[in-house]
This record gives structure tokens, sequence and C-alpha cells, in this order.
DNA sequence: TCGGAGTGATCGAACGTGCCTATCGACATC
DNA sequence: GATGTCGATAGGCACGTTCGATCACTCCGA
């Protein structure tokens, strides 16, 4: 008959392993908080279930086999573990604590992070932030399938089932290639637009969706068909407008402030309507820590910069 | 309130890896040989002395949270760890495997152990043996408590409480320096050490004891008081009779067929009734593994050198 | 030689709990 | 709307862990 290690319970490996300590077994069994009996019944249950002898017993000394010191040896390792299992729990009831995956949209990561990561590291130490940046397809496919926790994106969430909380709204500004005719003016409006030529993000990223969107509204060109003329990057986008390529639209956060000396382009606000995009932190409305992340949506409305309006209004909506 | 570790079990442990391998609650209960219910009632008992969730349900998947990846490669440590408890209590019960400390006194181990120390790695390959070479008054301590599991000594064992399987009977040489007048004999008789000045060995060793006595019998000098003449090892003592120093005692193991023309000594047998040693394997009465040790004595009874003459009474007497 | 102190083993009772079968409710699919 | 799948729930049984009380043994001092 084989040695069933299912019988074994954790009880008995702390008395194994107190026995090991105290070498007595009433003293051992006082710092298990039992009473003798039991520690005597529970090592001898362990004994025999394992068909072993750990402790070699006389009236007067208590020792320890080789081979149960090596047993005890083991015991230990579980025995830490199981405490390790504790402290990760204990660790895990504390708001904003333990491993957390963020996602963010590539057009907004760069731009935020920097003001974000670091008073959020420094307000929750416990909080072991992993983050992704992924266009906006691929994280409502990653926080559907538990990839991810959370994602900061821009409405609509393309996907069912998730919650969200806003964060702020982020205006677009128009940028064209130096010398461009709008420069002449302090600020443009959307109208304005009508007849230029607008460079658009590649596939799968929500400005480009929202910048589409704009451009069809008050009919400016696109070049919808061209891929040559999609950018990878928002940073490709700039070198192709500094190139004098057309014009585009980029987020707010997204632009330096000498960004006209470094990219050669020129920058302009739009006047209201602005338009702009709504950031919001979002998440399965499955996903059981749903109170760490309202609190993460505040704080991230707390520190975002401000550059963007955050949002006042924090109610989460569907 | 804190979290109570002590209630988890190592079933729950099993099935919370089992549920994070599968995703699945009846396949992951048919791969741990329960009910569903059975399993779900665990996973969820778990989950509610954690205080965290560690699985995300839907109808239609089952994911693990963060923080639940976390505690499951803790959990797979824990069992990891039992299953290694099993596997040495596993190999324990089988016969001469694991450790088993064993002490030689120093005139016998390094002639004996190059004879026995080969064959028994090769027919017990589980057997971890730690060697110690330590006089007989040390040997008998450790064996008392339980620093030892075995010793092979000499009778008598000067302590109680000892169990014993003969192994050998050793005899005693003579040895004198080069020229000596008894190497005109082919063998010499106890009687012929009257008057003889007969080097020892240090305090402690037994076969300083066994010289001693054979020589207070028949009147040999032994220069007792003079510690000077008191040998550490047998490798001095052969260094002083070969300087001419005296004469001495050797065990036959522990004199090598080149031994005259090595040391410069005169190597002489004795005629019957030959003085000699009776070596025994010899532990604790309570000792739990006391059939290693039978099993083990007749190893050494086998592959003793052919010099000695090994018992073939196998009794074990106190 | 006797008794007291200290140790571990044993016994019977009671409570807790882990497991089972049977069933339900939610959701998805056809 | 019927069917199937999946996880949760309910009820009940049985085992095992625990405790208090007690026993058997050894050692040691009077």
């Amino acid at each position: 008959m084989p040695i069933d290690i299912t019988a074994v319970t954790l009880a008995e490996l702390r008395y194994v392993v107190a026995l090991s300590d105290q070498r007595h077994f009433g003293r051992a069994a006082k710092s298990c908080r039992v009473t003798q009996p039991t520690l005597s019944a529970a090592i001898k249950k362990f004994e025999t279930t394992l068909r072993v002898t750990l402790f070699e017993r006389s009236s007067k000394h208590v020792a320890v086999t080789p081979l149960g010191a090596q047993i005890v040896e083991e015991a230990r390792r579980v025995l830490d573990a199981t405490d390790r299992i504790g402290d990760l729990a204990a660790r895990g009831h504390r708001p904003l604590s333990g491993p957390l995956r963020l996602g963010v949209i590539p057009t907004l990561g760069p731009y935020l992070l920097p003001w974000l990561v670091p008073p959020l590291r420094e307000a929750y130490p416990d909080l072991q932030l992993v983050l992704r940046e992924v266009k906006t397809s691929v994280m409502v496919e990653e926080l559907a399938h538990s990839q991810l926790d959370a994602g900061i994106l821009a409405l609509p969430i393309p996907a069912r089932g998730m919650s969200s909380s806003p964060l702020f709204e982020e205006p677009f500004l128009f940028v064209g290639p130096s010398g461009h005719a709008l420069g002449k003016k302090t600020s443009v409006k959307e109208g304005d637009l009508e007849g230029e030529r607008v460079l658009l993000l590649d596939e799968g990223h929500c400005l480009r969706d929202q910048a589409l969107s704009i451009c069809n509204k008050v009919g400016a060109t696109t070049d919808d068909r061209e891929s040559d003329f999609r950018a990878t990057s928002m940073e490709t986008l700039r070198h192709m407008v500094g190139a004098g390529m057309g014009s585009t639209l980029l987020p707010a956060l997204a632009v330096s402030d000498d960004e006209e000396a470094r990219s050669h382009v020129t920058v302009r606000p739009f006047v209201a309507p602005q338009p702009g995009r709504r950031m919001v932190l979002a998440w399965r409305k499955t996903h059981p820590r749903a109170e760490d992340h309202a609190l993460l949506a505040e704080f991230i409305r707390k520190h975002a910069p401000d550059v963007v309006k955050s949002t006042r209004n924090h109610a989460t909506k569907k």
C-alpha cells in the first residue's frame, strides 16, 4: 500500500516541526496552543500514515531520527510557503496593493505615465503595477479575457460588460507644417479643417477613429486608402507633418511646450467647441476588485497634468 | 480580524492549483477525484478564510486573478514540498535507505572502510552514509545521544542500553623493531611478551585498553605514566616501533602485506590462543531502525577482508 | 525502599468539517 | 423556447481532530 500523503494535515506538520524544535511533547504542545494528548496523537498519526519513525521517544529524551530531520526540513518549507500565502492574502485586501495589470493606449501612455507613476508608487508602495501599452482594440480583448485588470482608454469603449470611471477630457490640437496658413491665427475652429489633408494613425488606434470622425464631419481629406500615409506612431506622424505631407490632430498631452521648435511644425488650439477625447479607466464588470479601480481613477484625476480637464463627476457608468 | 492560515487545508490548496490549471470546476474536480460541489465549496471556503478572490467566475469562463496567480504559485510550492515528504517517507522504509550516521573507531576505519563502502554503495545506492571516525569513548556518547545511528567498535561496549551484532574477530599481531629477537620465530605466543616494553595508544582508544590488559596478564612493561610514549595514532606507533623505542600490538587489518619493508619493523602472528578483539556493530536499543542495522551487520560480515574471521553467529545480544 | 515529580501514551466523548448526492439558477446555443 | 453546460446551494452522513482525565513508566531524593 503506497503512502497517502493526502492524509497529512498542515496542523500535523506544525506539530512535527514544533516537536523537532522543542524536543519535548508538553512544550511543543503548548507552543502550538494544543494539549499534549492532541500533539501526541497527531505525531503518531503522522508517523503511521507515513510509516516511518520521526522521533525516538524515551521517558527522558525525545530525539529526531535522521530521516525525521529531513522530513522536518521539508515540513518547514511547507509551512513557510503557507505563511507566504497568508502574507499575500493579508497584503491583498489592503486597497491598491498586490499585482495590478494596467493597460494604457499608446497615444496617451508615454505622456501621462511620467505624471502618474511616481506619485502612485509613493502613495501605494505595495502596488505591483504591471503596465502594458496596447491599442484600444487589443486592450478590450485583454480586458475581457482577464489578461488585464484595468485599462486607460478613450470613450466609447468598443466592448460590452465593462465598467468605467471618467478620468479627464483631453483636447486635440491642430498641428500643421511650419508656415501653414492656419498658423496666422492664434486659434482655429473645427471648420477650418475643411479641405485640409489630415494624416492619420494606423488601424486599431482610437485616435485614428476620433480624428477620422471629425474630418468626415467638416470635410477634410484623409487619404484613407493610401496606407503609405498611415503612421504607426505619433512620432512618425510628427515627422510626416514636419515634412509637409499634411496636417494632423494631436492630443494635448502629446504636444510639448517646444513642439513648434522641435518638430518644425505649427501648433494651434481649437476654439470651443473644442474637439477632444474623453479618457476613462475601464475594467470588467465582474472584476473582483472594482473598488481598487475606483480608487485608482480618483487618483489619476487628481494627478493628471493641468493641460487636461479632470472630470469632476466620479460616477461609474456602463 | 487577522487571517487564520491555520484553517486552510492541503486539500484546498490542491483544489486551488487544479482549478488554476484546468480553469473549469468540473474538470478540476475530476482531476482531484472529488465531486464538483466539493471543489466549489472548498474554493469558496479558501477564498472566505483568506478574504480574497482567487478566481473570477462567469458562466463560461473561470479566470485567475493576479493575486490568485501569486497564491497559486505558493500553493504549488507547498504541494511540492509535501510530495517530497512523501518521497522521503517512501524511500525511508525501504531497507538501508536514507541517512545513516555510522561511527567507526579510528584503529579500524581506515583499514575496513575501503573494503566496505564501495560494495555498500553499490548494493544500497539510496543509503546516505555519513561516516564519522571517533574513539570508542566518544562513540558511545554519541550513540546514546542520538548523534550517531550505529557504530563499529570492539567489545566490550562501555555503555548500557545498546544492542549489537557481532561482525568478526580481528587478531592482534606482534610488531617489534627490525632485528628483534622474536623475529627469529615464525610465530609468537602471548607469554613471549613478558619483559617486553610495549608501546600503547593514547587514552580513549579501545586498542590501548586491550593491549594493556594483555600486557598486564603476561607481565610486559607499558610505560603507562610517561605520556611521551603514548602515540596518538597507529601511524605514530609504527614510527616509534621502527625507531626502536619498543614493540607493540597491531590489529591485523592495520598491517599491510609489505609492512616489514615499509616500516622497518618485524611482524609476527600469535599462535593460539590468539589475542585479538571482537568487533561488533552497536546501536541504541531504542533505535527505530534496528532491522537496518542487522542488515548492515550481515553485509559487513560478508564483505570483511579474509584476514579477519567473520562471526557466523548472527544473534543480537546485549 | 518508597513516594513524588515529570514524561509520554491511552481512552471516551463531543464537536467540527469535509465529502457526497440531489437539485437549483444562470447563461448560451440550437 | 427546449436543451445542455456550468457553477452554486442544500441536506445529511461519517470521519477525524480535539479535549479532559487518567494510566504507565522512569528518574531521583528521602
